[in-house]
DNA sequence: CCGTTTCGATACGGACCCGTCTCGTATCGA
DNA sequence: TCGATACGAGACGGGTCCGTATCGAAACGG
């Protein structure tokens, strides 16, 4: 099996407090409204208190730190109770919302929608980071739901995840400075739920 | 009164089709992928085939030529025919699958999107130009169902308006390499408006 | 024809950034 | 102690961009 065993390279070690408090940095200039091209080399080692030099030993580019920033956003997602549908819908949906509400989430998430067109596999790596997890536990949701004929099967399940996420996206993207009240979470679910027409 | 007629200022006139052409050159840069922190005027005026104090004559800075970008977006709203709810919803949200189809739309609505923290007066402009007028008409159709008692009154008018539009802005924003397949339209209003929960 | 302004082109100084490299110092294993 | 590497700092050449200024040519009114 030729086990190596990580033999400890020679000299001084690198520091795991620079990688993360460059990253911190990042973080910070982006949530502080600086969008991604306004990111220089120059002025992330500056502002992080760091060589040049140090930041490039990391990441050969701007891409490849971007990248780790993504990662680094990485968290558990909601594990629904399974018990009601109702309720495993709101836990998604107020995953969400959290997530939006914390403005380090949402800047970046306008950072990176920003630039889909210039880097395509930054995007990926956001959307495989932060987006994939939370959408397949909601499809899981919406399949049990359907298995258990509590919910319409007739429509693609990939569009009433829409009906359910759309919403509370297009606040936070769209609509950034309107509110994302609690109570919202419930309202939504509900009201797809139900509907809106009226049995009259 | 004072009337001025409009003297006609000495010397050769500004050409209008300079205008356009500047305006038209940002439009396909933006299309073509780049975003607002790509653009820089010494670039728009080489793409555009002028002279970089051509463009300084007509605008003080990209900001101010970017808001006239915005402004040459303006294109008149869907008028729902007020017959059935049901077909305004889907004249409403159709123009929205429309938009979003055209590569222009979306891609300066990423553009702008992200840059909205440095630039918020240039969302203002977007949103006052291009968002705000659909979505009085939205909010007037929904308003009158809620009237007629077609839908329910009991939850807000502007809740119920993104439970129609966020699925498809979800769709074009975030997963912008997805298809907004024709009829799209028609299954996202009905199933907002039957709801997703089955009479079980 | 003449004064005025716009046109494309281009030069200018200043600013920032890129990625590499070199300092002197610090921190590790041997 | 010694070799190796990392550290902060910053110099370096080469690039792009900014906003202004200056060309000669062109397009207008008088």
């Amino acid at each position: 099996m030729n086990i190596v065993p990580a033999p400890r390279p020679p000299g001084r070690p690198r520091s795991a407090a620079v990688d993360t408090a460059i990253i911190e940095t990042v973080l910070r200039l982006l949530e502080g409204g600086a969008s991604m091209g306004e990111l220089s080399m120059e002025r992330i080692a500056r502002e992080a208190g760091v060589g040049k030099a140090t930041v490039y030993r990391r990441w050969p580019g701007k891409e490849a730190l971007m990248l780790d920033v993504m990662r680094s956003l990485d968290e558990p997602g909601p594990a629904p109770a399974g018990v009601s549908l109702r309720d495993d819908l709101v836990t998604v949906v107020e995953f969400i919302r959290r997530r939006a509400l914390a403005k380090r989430n949402s800047a970046i998430l306008r950072a990176v929608v920003g630039h889909v067109q210039d880097h395509p596999d930054l995007w990926q790596e956001y959307h495989d980071t932060v987006i994939q997890g939370r959408r397949e536990t909601l499809l899981t949701v919406l399949r049990q739901g359907m298995e258990r004929g509590e919910i319409r099967a007739d429509q693609d399940v990939e569009l009433i995840a829409d009906l359910f996420v759309g919403p509370m996206l297009a606040r936070a993207v769209l609509h950034e400075w309107r509110e994302l009240p609690e109570g919202l979470t419930e309202r939504i679910v509900d009201t797809v739920l139900e509907g809106v027409r009226l049995p009259g």
